[in-house]
DNA sequence: TTGGTAACTTACCGATGGTAAGTTCCTCGT
DNA sequence: ACGAGGAACTTACCATCGGTAAGTTACCAA
């Protein structure tokens, strides 16, 4: 059957991030994202150019969803709530969704396979993630003029304090979603608090 | 010439470490490992198994390396020195051997390729890592009776904060070992202090 | 000397990433 | 209505490279 090319490419996609999060990259093969979508090899390289630009694909998707289910969350809690609910909001959303995509959040750990030297899609949706939580803070009521970098800092420790969690929780099926968020949140928000609002 | 297994098996690893940090996982070839230390590639295949073993193997050098260097700094700075110390020196160790080690740490980010799912032995040296962290926390002065996983939820915060906070400096030069240190301690030492020494 | 084993090579296969050259079918302008 | 053009898709193929079988050379111990 003949389909438009936008979604062609959805399906190949969904295709290619289910065998890629239960095969792994390397014992994946072309041939068989293809006939899972009904379709032959040549096209998904017309359309997407290597096996690593699949991939790049795919992980460009997951990381987008991702950051769109953090945004949502913030935009949920109202926007002049304090920045302990934001914050908490935010995290709870990240586990959240890892739970609902787990093949999506496979996909982005492998991240490292593809971005060796800086493959400037994955970086630049990286940076859009970073970019979004630091606009966050700024946005914080009461905040005073912290140094940009300080403040990219800090968004890139809750991000990477967050990712490796939901790897540890992986193995532990007794962590649930509020255990996770507790563990980030209150070890980190003590010392972002007091480092964003100097008294 | 000749050379006895455990020496030949380290000049493997280090050209390996090399090249798969400069090609990526994908584009480095077995043929070109093994001419690099002056050999062919079935002795690879008879040492290691398989590409991804040669991975694994790297990837399990660099992490003991890391972890090593990390120990050593929370040895040097004294056994009963406050828990604040032994913390900050650690995350100092961190970011030093990252900046001493760049090719290493480039190997343990291409982790997610090949631990997709639960290579025991990534598995392994990753959780000892996080037993050395929780370690040092337990073994801290004037700590009540903390819950087994929160203790280990703090150090996979601590972790995860640390390498994200050194994939994210990588691209920003002006962001010394000092400043890096600086911004993980602070966001995350307040928290963690409260957290670890209920008052 | 010789048996055995550790270190290493030559020669090969098959899978799979990737491509060239079409073919079919829809659409749009005249 | 109809032909040009391009988008969607296929067949048939190549070349590289991961992996292996079967040997060969050097060392060492009895």
């Amino acid at each position: 059957m003949r389909v438009p090319r936008a979604e062609r490419e959805e399906q190949i996609l969904t295709a290619a991030e289910q065998v890629f999060a239960e095969r792994g990259f390397h014992a994946t093969s072309m041939d068989e994202v293809a006939e899972r979508v009904g379709v032959t090899k040549p096209l998904i390289y017309d359309y997407f150019g290597s096996k690593e630009g699949l991939l790049s694909a795919c992980i460009t998707r997951a990381r987008t969803q991702l950051r769109e289910a953090t945004e949502l969350s913030w935009a949920s809690v109202g926007p002049d709530a304090p920045l302990s609910e934001v914050f908490e909001a935010g995290v709870r959303a990240f586990f959240e969704f890892i739970d609902a995509h787990a093949t999506a959040f496979v996909l982005i750990r492998q991240e490292g396979a593809v971005a060796s030297q800086a493959n400037p899609l994955i970086e630049s949706i990286r940076e859009e993630q970073s970019a979004a939580t630091v606009a966050t803070f700024r946005a914080a009521p009461g905040l005073g003029a912290v140094p940009e970098e300080l403040l990219e800092g800090c968004a890139e420790v809750v991000i990477g304090a967050c990712e490796r969690v939901a790897v540890w929780r992986a193995g532990r099926p007794g962590i649930g979603v509020e255990d996770a968020t507790a563990i980030v949140v209150s070890s980190v928000w003590g010392g972002l608090s007091s480092l964003l609002t100097p008294r």
